[in-house]
DNA sequence: TATTGTTATACTCTATAACTATA
DNA sequence: TATAGTTATAGAGTATAACAATA
């Protein structure tokens, strides 16, 4: 995929030579895309750091748990994009903590239902209104007018790099 | 965007008893952006994975030097958004690869002026151009009408992130 | 004393595979 | 044989501080 035509580029380019395309760093999609995301992962941290300490994955499980109420180790991880020992791992910290329970399957013993216990419903209850605070805050630098159009392109953006990335017929979703 | 009220289940539901959070992680944000960056990151690094193998600090070291021709580590680290070891140990690492050579400035011993060799400009050759067709094969996801507002959008929260982030005004930028 | 850059250390994450128990 | 989930292992990446050399 060493391409080298420069057909990307439908719309008229302003620039006054077309040969030369250069390689910006601060320009460069990726980069920004990884850069806003440290950012943003590293503020998002703060809301729950005092109390709480969890890693990413814990943090996701608690919110996937609190938004559906109870579901199996492998329907967390396809829905909040974890590999299965990522999940395992997880749960089993939450469960330490007393905030996650689970419960056989009765009609497929491979599997468990899991859930949130009361006191992972209160953190829950805490920490969601905080983190939709936070994005509310990140979304308020956002000119109103382009949200849509970022929410769209978000989309599209992980679509196209889900379709470009390697293995994502794998068994469960990604890194 | 802190959308609130949330009557939409009349019914009995068993999952979210506490106030009405309308959390959903495939809408956070956060997570979105999270996603995102990391399934570009995957993606991209098939473009420099075959031949070269580079570390994200690398690569960066590498493009920053393609792009500027000759700088110093810190000025390096503070253009990619990386910590002084980091760039320290990507330069290390080029270096023994003969990619990026060092030239002391005389008129203050303690930093190097910082370069490409020949062989590190045939490989920022080879590999700036399939970067930018990467990019571009990403940027033809998103609706060009959307384009302008995503990089507003991700300007915006870059910067608002950056504020909100712990310990920005440190020695360099962040991980 | 402050600054540039390097190194050491410990720690967190992560990927991968191997394994279990069920189906 | 296939699937849900767990555990083991090893490797990569990271932050932090301590350090050396120079200003």
């Amino acid at each position: 995929m060493t391409g080298h035509r420069n057909e990307t580029h439908p719309e008229a380019t302003p620039a006054p030579a077309p040969a030369d395309v250069a390689l910006k760093l601060e320009e460069f999609l990726p980069y920004r895309l990884n850069v806003a995301a440290g950012l943003v992962s590293q503020a998002l941290a703060l809301v729950y750091a005092d109390r709480h300490r969890f890693s990413l994955p814990e943090w996701r499980v608690l919110v996937t748990l609190g938004q559906f109420g109870m579901m199996t180790a492998k329907a967390i991880g396809a829905h909040s994009h974890m590999h299965k020992t990522k999940v395992s791992r997880a749960v089993a910290l939450l469960e330490r903590r007393k905030l996650v329970t689970r419960r056989a399957n009765r009609a497929d013993l491979r599997e468990a239902f899991l859930s949130l216990t009361p006191a992972g419903r209160d953190v829950y209850g805490e920490l969601a209104p905080a983190a939709l605070a936070f994005a509310g805050q990140l979304m308020d630098a956002v000119d109103s007018a382009d949200r849509p159009a970022l929410d769209r392109a978000l989309t599209r953006l992980t679509e196209r790099a889900a379709q470009l990335a390697p293995e994502f017929a794998n068994t469960n979703g990604d890194r």
